[in-house]
DNA sequence: CGTCGTTCTTGAACACGTTCAAGAAAGGTG
DNA sequence: CACCTTTCTTGAACGTGTTCAAGAACGACG
């Protein structure tokens, strides 16, 4: 008796594949050009198997549905995020420069893909949709990103409230995540206007942490710490 | 000739409707009904449609999609919220209490219809698609939402920077699409987690308001002021 | 080699959202 | 009343994402 739920490879680049790995590649890679070039909806999965040379069925087999696909697209664009990144924070020591590389190469990193992005973006925000941000599935792709806002801030002088410092990554993730919200709906050439934001943005939260600092304030970024914390579980 | 594209009644009450109004309350009766019952996915068009007795093209005769019959959910959540926060508002004098009043009337508002949104909340988060809370469409409910936070905020003791003051009630809307946010993701039974959520932020939010009265965080409540109505236009 | 269990592959079939050509009612206008 | 235009109504048909029963290919064990 075969395997009712057939599950073949769930992760990426999951434990269990012999050499039909490959297989896989081959349609994520069709499915990718097809989504770059026509657009989420416009790209049929009876396409993206014909372009990958195999049968619809077959393709349901290595991804469990269209958006499973998508899942891709979020993997690569976060490498090239986190090479982009790499290479921005390099030449920056302040964390006003630092933060602004992080979140302004991940605008030029995502670029290409921004009119593909709007298509699809409704299921990012699915709360059960293994594509939301919030989700398990795509819980190594946040570590990363919040590894690289880490990486911001620890090579960075900022002076920070103690209780704030360990969470912070986190926040700016979350800030990011604004930022990509905003990206979306950015109809503007070049997506110039998040690009302005986030150009306004990064000194105002500069500020703003420092200001948690000031004896008025310190309670109230505490209090906001472990108000994060508890709606977090 | 007839008009090829035919374009029905396209507000929720449009100007234009003169007895069959009643075929259109029908279907969008039946589809909500449906809704709660089934959920979005649930719900076939052919079911509403017979529910509606009506036939399948008709249905589509009056709502161009079913996208458009959850314009009819939100039409009649945002009237139940305003009922139920003036209510609470009459109460409440304080400026934390009548914040209070207002996000969390919302959520007991909103409850019946947690699972169901939870289904259909990608579509109110698609850029392009008329039922984001930042489209013209949305406009109206938009509007309506925020003038029941200037009403939290007006009918208050609240001292805040004169820059912000204007802009206060935009920025409340926008904190309580973060709380509809959360509450789309919150799993937990009667949403606790949501309601605990906005009762510990409401005093937060509340510090950090008369915090922008002292002299350090002044120029910076001013700057966020201009950036927001920088990236709005 | 033969046999069995697993992995992989296939295309037909299903249910759905949506479109469309065709026509029925309804509402003037003479 | 007859005629024409506009509004409304219908169900068949299309293209889509997805499922499924059937079998091919493969690998291990005797």
């Amino acid at each position: 008796m075969p395997d009712r739920s057939a599950s073949p490879p769930d992760s990426p680049t999951g434990g269990l594949t012999p050499k039909a790995e490959q297989t896989r590649t081959q349609i994520l890679r069709a499915a990718l050009d097809l989504f770059r070039e026509s657009g989420y909806d416009g790209t049929t999965m009876r396409a993206v198997a014909k372009a990958a040379d195999v049968s619809l069925g077959n393709a349901y087999y290595y991804f469990a549905s269209k958006e499973h696909l998508v899942q891709g697209f979020y993997d690569q664009i976060q490498v090239d995020h986190a090479a982009a990144a790499e290479s921005a924070l390099a030449a920056e020591t302040g964390f006003s420069g630092r933060l602004l590389a992080v979140l302004d190469s991940w605008v030029d990193v995502a670029a290409p893909y921004h009119e593909f992005a709007g298509a699809f973006f409704k299921n990012a925000a699915e709360p059960r949709s293994p594509l939301s941000p919030f989700s398990g599935e795509s819980a190594a792709a946040r570590e990363a990103s919040i590894a690289l806002h880490r990486r911001a801030v620890e090579g960075s002088d900022v002076k920070v409230a103690a209780a704030l410092r360990a969470q912070l990554p986190e926040l700016l993730w979350l800030l990011q995540m604004g930022v990509v919200l905003f990206w979306v709906h950015d109809d503007s050439p070049e997506q110039r206007r998040t690009h302005d934001l986030v150009r306004q943005i990064v000194p105002l939260v500069d500020r703003l942490i420092r200001l948690t600092r000031l004896p008025g304030a310190r309670g109230l970024a505490e209090d906001v710490v472990a108000l994060v914390a508890k709606v977090r579980g």
